[in-house]
DNA sequence: CAACGATGCTACATCGATTGAGCATGCATG
DNA sequence: CATGCATGCTCAATCGATGTAGCATCGTTG
């Protein structure tokens, strides 16, 4: 970033303020800051340097200010991804809620990368986060034991660590109420079952880990048994979904589980490749997005209930909870009902 | 949020950790922050003082080191909305570069509040952001305005003003072309061309008047004029278009240009409600998102070109520009082939 | 008119990290 | 053995805002 210019203005202090009020800086700081009347500052000096104060383009100095202060009340953020519906969705309450409670909010995007995660943790604390909310890591245990150590709470979000409170959605639920409903309606469309494919998330991760078991529960149910080399579980981005399925070829009347919104994008560019008509898949996906639930293949979204989730963090960030908890959250089963889309 | 329990540790400082090694706090601090070699500590003190700091779970106050430095090395990005492609795009995008370039990126979400707006930039100065890139507001000058008078550079992205230096795409010519792209699709599909409908914005945005003034060019190269009543801007929200959208009633084979993705989510409902089949309508859409794509009377979406927007942005944070400059960046025109939908 | 309380302000230490100036020691050199 | 210089550290002022303690002034009351 380009040197300030020697010569321009530097941004003006309590210091400066009260050289041109003729008063002292403390005076300036109580009338700045609100606590004058409990001061017995006159309104008559709290009204000039109020004046004098916009005349100078004054902001507070946050760095000074939450030195000296106890309490900084900034609540941090780590969240891997901006560019899909649910963390967009998940960062833009986040920072709406925090402001409702009167809080600051800090949010950091983390790219799924766990040392940039760990670092994004350590800078938020840095600014004197009180609470840090832990969204997505692919280590919050790394996290979480810094944060014990630095003694700041933290709390997990969307996936699970152990030495934290956790809130993440009841994925087993979701997804196996998902798989019968793409199953059920392989039936009616297709008036025949096989075992689905699921594509997308990573063996290692919490939340695919109970997705994959809802997965087989849902087929479990109606007797049939899941194919191994149909579950492909290559992480979430579109293009590695791509690589996973380049050597794979799909039967027509298949069904698809596709775990999120972000590995669907992958999923719907090779079945274009692949030249699959919208007529002979069915597929349902786990996370919802406006757009995505109006493609011919899709049968059904799981929505992860973001404001009961958010709802729940600043529970627990108000009144910190006694142990580890883990709190699970129902998802929304979107069901898509072919009349949307057929004509 | 919770009052932090008084028994627990507190967070360790340099004079907790010079204590614990027997040393100054000066050392201490050379030593975390990388100066020491310059400050010829040993590197055996070093490493037996970062040892300790690893231990006792230390983090910089940031407070206290930004107020003591002279530069703070952070930069402000206010963004009116997370969930949707554009907007996260620009501030993943942004983060990342950002840090590529040693800087310290912080966001805020102003849900196209122009008093959420100026506070969130006044915010922002006051964390001591030394550039700040107002995105998208509603009313940047007087933004701008402030950050003049605190001594703060403000570059406006997406939406222009007048007071600082602005990068916006080239709004006139993608919509021009992709209001010409979905007529040159009716011709085709339908064998005959009128006027098409304008929905979402405001009349009095920048973007929104450049790209209606596209759209009349498009319309007049073809020998047509656009109908006052079936430009519609009653803003971007979906539930606005819904609103506005409710008294009118679309003939088949009309076409329609849909102002951003997020209208276009309202516009979709209402054709859904309104039972239009997929065949006897053509839509194009300023604004791109992977789903979106696949709808089937969707003919083509202006991709605002991020990545180009955010380097030139750098470019004049590193080098500021004289004068208030304006820079367009050509947008990318997806046409989106009926192959990929019909099947 | 002394004592007292209310009013309206100022002085100063403080938060934690940074950094220029300076101090003590050890070693080599003339 | 005095001098110079490198090495390895410490001291103390500083950044800007906060808030407690305290000071001066004025009006009121006994």
């Amino acid at each position: 970033m380009a040197e300030s210019d020697g010569n321009s203005a530097k941004r003006p202090t309590i210091y400066d303020l009260a050289e041109i009020a003729g008063t002292s800086p403390s005076a300036v700081s109580s009338i700045l800051n609100g606590t004058w009347k409990k001061r017995r500052i006159s309104e008559k000096l709290a009204e000039r340097v109020s004046r004098i104060a916009a005349e100078q383009g004054y902001a507070v100095n946050l760095q000074a200010s939450l030195l000296r202060r106890e309490r900084s009340r900034i609540i941090g953020m780590i969240v891997p991804k901006y560019d899909n519906r649910y963390f967009g969705a998940i960062a833009e309450q986040f920072e709406i809620m925090a402001r409702a409670r009167g809080l600051f909010p800090v949010i950091t995007c983390t790219q799924r990368d766990p040392d940039l995660e760990f670092e994004a943790a350590r800078e938020l604390i840095s600014y004197q986060a009180e609470c840090l909310i832990v969204t997505g890591a692919t280590d919050p245990d790394r996290i979480g034991e810094f944060c014990a150590a630095a003694g700041v709470r933290a709390i997990n979000l969307d996936l699970p660590g152990s030495n934290a409170p956790s809130i993440v959605s009841d994925n087993f639920t979701g997804a196996r109420d998902l798989t019968a409903l793409i199953l059920s309606r392989m039936e009616r469309d297709f008036g025949e079952i096989r075992p689905l494919w699921f594509i997308g998330g990573r063996s290692k991760d919490h939340n695919t880990a109970e997705r994959l078991r809802g997965f087989r529960a849902a087929h479990r149910q109606i007797g049939l048994s899941v194919l191994p080399d149909q579950i492909i579980m290559p992480g979430y981005s579109p293009h590695k979904a791509i690589a996973a399925m380049a050597t794979k070829t799909l039967a027509d009347r298949s069904g698809l589980f596709v775990n999120s919104t972000i590995t669907l994008e992958g999923v719907i560019h090779w079945l274009n490749e692949q030249r699959h008509g919208s007529g002979d898949i069915r597929l349902g996906c786990f996370d919802w997005d406006p757009f995505a639930a109006l493609l011919p293949q899709n049968v059904g979204m799981t929505e992860q209930n973001v404001p009961a989730m958010l709802e729940t963090t600043f529970e627990l960030v108000e009144t910190p909870p006694t142990g580890n908890v883990r709190i699970e959250i129902p998802c929304i089963l979107r069901e898509i009902s072919p009349a949307a889309i057929t004509r």
